[in-house]
DNA sequence: TCGGTAATGTTATTTTTATAACATATCCGC
DNA sequence: GCGGATATGTTATAAAAATAACATTACCGA
């Protein structure tokens, strides 16, 4: 049931870290610190991010002169992650339900061209059910993927 | 931005425990014990118990000898405040992304008829978009409610 | 009722986390 | 090149969390 490298082993600070760091896509110290709750001092924020990168969880590259740190896992795969979690846990492991739910407005209220373009997605869906095996290629436009707003995956 | 009793203030275990408590909806502890990595001793877990409960997390009921713990929020505010802090996270605030990701097969498969009342649910929003104000009743069979898998509100 | 079993209550200890002071290095403008 | 600003590196300390031993209480059956 667990996927092995999920957040549910890390400390609060260090969560806290992490979901900014997937929120940003990458991000300095300094940008972390301002994010992060309870004012905690640079040096404070500066060891943490050391001991997530030692542990493994996160990787700085140097621009110039500063660091600018990101989550090593690709948001998709701490996402799919976050997400069975979530499912597991609060919707009785019914991805139906989990869907319900965001439709319903838990989340966020979706704008009708939102539900129009789910709407499409569904139909998708139904069709890939249908020939099960045979991808469906790419018929709407927008994958929800990508590593984050600015995230790069690759270098620039 | 912050919900205020969210699960991002409490310690690694206590969530572990909180996430346990809100799949199941009640249980004493030993059942939390055998849910819990790391196999800690029954103490251990009795003391965290304890102490979620000082900090109004859970409260437990008496039954017969055994102390049963549940939380204290409903499990539709932690849901929502969850799938709040997940899209935000994960999805760029985008709930449309989140369904898309759930629909794609991240958490797990849809089968047919799921998919074929996620499609009413869409009729059902757009609908409720449209008249807005206007609330839609209860169109469809199956609200995603409730406060746990067994968990009554109420006494058994 | 006596003793064993199965709870809970209390308290202490170890480990981890969170925090930050202090030292060192690098760039940049003057 | 010098001085200040801005980084990072190192190391220490305080606070919180996680763990569990030990004590106590209540039930239940022989």
């Amino acid at each position: 049931m667990d996927t092995g490298s999920s957040h549910r082993h890390l400390s609060r600070r260090e969560r806290q870290i992490m979901d900014i760091l997937f929120r940003l896509g990458r991000a300095p110290a300094t940008v972390v610190q301002e994010e992060l709750p309870g004012t905690p001092s640079l040096s404070t924020v500066r060891t943490q991010l050391r001991i997530l990168e030692k542990k493994g969880h996160v990787r700085h590259e140097e621009q110039g002169l500063r660091y600018v740190y990101r989550p090593v896992a690709t948001r998709r795969a701490a996402r799919r992650s976050a997400l069975r979690h979530l499912v597991g846990t609060f919707f009785d492991g019914s991805a139906e339900q989990a869907v319900a739910a965001l439709l319903g407005g838990e989340a966020k209220h979706l704008t009708e061209p939102e539900l129009e373009r789910i709407a499409q997605f569904v139909a998708d869906a139904k069709a890939a059910q249908r020939d099960l095996g045979q991808p469906v290629g790419a018929p709407h436009g927008k994958e929800p993927d990508g590593n984050g707003p600015g995230a790069d995956e690759g270098k620039p």
